[in-house]
RNA sequence: GGCGGCGUAGCUCAGAGGUAGAGCACCCGGCUCAUAAUCGGGUUGUCGGUGGUUCGAGUCCACCCGCCGCUACCA
């Protein structure tokens, strides 16, 4: 089973291009592999507990769960509008995940690596939070400006510091666990400077997990927060499911949070006797004119602000095409509609409209299954084949690559009509078995093109299989059958609209 | 400060010791089935700088310049 993970997202702040993003490479490489014919296990979720959220329901006067079940649906809705395709969306407010905190902190606590201390450091009464020393700027506050006074309470922590070699001694003997490279040598660098251990509890807060042995604290966030993902496996009641399941073939995480995914939760795992993760896949961030998006700044885009010009599709297209997904990328309107005319409009999308054309004009779409091989064709069967091998691209999150090798399909169907002229052949009654032949060949290369687009354009793909004719769907699989080049069947097809009707810009 | 990364065509990037690449943009030509679409051809680079190793260096080494990431509790 291929169990694949988003992080699970502060409901707080709206789902912004980022969040999407990361969304969005998870779901296409989670189509890739039931296309190929895998199981998949595909969660994300939201992340529900913490003090922000309790003081933003205590503002408009609501419970903390109220306020979160209100704002939890601009996610749902945020997927959707994407055709994200999870399978489980997990809330940490949940009761199989609160259970499953317990558990998990149980058995961390049972191995021995849960102790109380006390913490002590410098506070910030506005805040109602701990910061440390490199974090106060002229010793104050770095949010309010204000002195920070030196609080002490007793918190239970976890023993971190008991975990660096074995954490060290798992990447060094699995160097796919962290990925991009660069990530992991920072991994690697930081843990190798030592490790302290972390608390794992506050008592000052109740809107959280309560600790199973005392109820007088509630779990950190971030313990709460990465335990989900055994939560949402079935760790605590589903034993054949969790066994299936977990461990998970990769997490998706921003590299703002790759610390926590990388080293506490293996560390946290490895207290709790179960297997690591295969591996953790950080990417960057998506920059607006060179800079980061924040609300501050006033830059913050969110999907809804492109998808009534480009589509779901025109969306995810753009991003799995253009983005890197090691290092940051950067993100324009300009860049994008000039993908979009570039390869949805012109190559793909005229392509789909200038074949289904041909076909209903001359053959009022019914084109008989009769299949050449000849040197016209041979073109044909390589651009498919080399839009397959491109496809897996998609198992190391090479998205760009994966999408760059499936357009050779479509140069290369353009390129043949091109070179058969079809057009030509129907003024000539001698040439009708020739015309049917390449109106045969030029259908096979779309329906092929369906398939291969599936993962990243689900819904463009879908559109384009209905018109087609054929039954099912491009994304049945196995990728390795339906794929073939091969015949294409004596169905009916219709033109439609285009697919991608072309973004007029100012320029 | 320490560790790590990046700097290649106007733009986005690939290449990692053997004649500088792709896509976009641009120019010329063809075609007319098609969404001013498509096909063919072409131009463009002191591969950040300096020095070194080598028969040969984007590719290895040293130093320098510029940008960036990490250096513990930020969802």
């Amino acid at each position: 089973m291929i169990y694949i993970t988003t992080p699970i997202y502060y409901p707080n702040d709206r789902p912004h291009l980022g969040t999407a993003y990361t969304t969005l490479v998870a779901d296409a490489v989670a189509r890739y592999w039931r296309l190929k014919g895998e199981e998949v296990w595909f969660l994300t979720g939201t992340d529900e507990h913490g003090l922000k959220i309790a003081r933003a329901a205590e503002e408009r006067g609501m419970t903390p769960q109220a306020w979160v079940d209100h704002i939890v649906e601009r996610f749902h809705e945020a997927w959707d509008l994407l055709d994200i395709s999870h399978d489980d969306f997990i809330r940490t407010t949940e009761d199989r995940h609160t259970a499953t905190v317990q558990a998990l902190l149980t058995a961390m606590r049972d191995a021995g690596d849960v102790y109380e201390a006390r913490y002590e450091g410098p506070y910030c009464v506005s805040c109602e939070a701990y910061y440390t020393e490199d974090q106060l700027v002229d010793g104050v506050c770095p949010i309010h400006e204000r002195p920070t006074e030196i609080h002490a309470e007793d918190n239970y922590f976890f023993r971190l510091s008991a975990y660096a070699d074995r954490l060290l001694a798992h990447i060094e003997a699995n160097p796919e666990f962290v990925t991009p490279e660069t990530r992991r040598n920072e991994v690697v660098s930081f843990v190798e400077q030592g490790l302290e251990d972390i608390s794992i509890s506050r008592a000052s807060l109740t809107w959280g997990v309560p600790l199973p042995w005392d109820g007088s604290h509630v779990a950190y966030v971030w313990m709460d927060a990465l335990i989900n993902y055994v939560s949402a496996a079935g760790y605590l009641d589903e034993p054949d499911r969790f066994a299936a399941t977990w461990p998970a073939w990769a997490h998706l995480v921003g590299k703002d949070i790759l610390r926590f995914h990388a080293i506490i939760w293996p560390a946290m795992l490895m207290s709790a006797g179960l297997p690591l993760p295969r591996q953790i896949a950080s990417h960057g961030f998506l920059l607006v004119g060179g800079e980061k998006m924040s609300k501050s700044r006033a830059n913050q885009i969110l999907p809804g602000d492109l998808v009534p010009t480009f589509g779901p599709d025109g969306y995810r297209y753009h991003f799995l095409r253009d983005v890197s997904f090691g290092p940051d990328g950067n993100f324009s309107w300009e860049g994008m509609a000039a993908r979009y005319n570039a390869d949805l409009a012109n190559d793909f999308g005229n392509l789909v409209n200038r074949t289904l054309n041909l076909a209903e004009r001359y053959r009022d779409g019914a084109v008989p299954a009769v299949a050449a091989d000849g040197p016209d064709e041979a073109p044909l069967r390589e651009g498919a084949a080399a839009a397959v091998e491109a496809l897996a691209g998609f198992e190391e999150f090479k998205t760009k690559q994966a999408l760059e090798g499936v357009w050779r399909l479509f140069r290369a169907a353009n390129a043949y009509l091109e070179a058969t002229e079809p057009w030509k052949l129907a003024k000539d009654p001698a040439q009708a078995g020739r015309l049917d032949e390449v109106l045969n060949a030029s259908l096979e290369a779309l329906r092929v093109g369906a398939i291969v687009t599936w993962p990243a354009m689900p819904r463009a793909a879908e559109t384009l299989w209905a018109r087609l004719g054929l039954d099912g769907g491009p994304g049945d699989g196995p990728l390795a059958e339906t794929a073939r080049f091969g015949t294409f069947p004596a169905v009916t097809v219709t033109k439609g609209d285009p697919l991608f009707p072309r973004i007029e810009t100012d320029e």
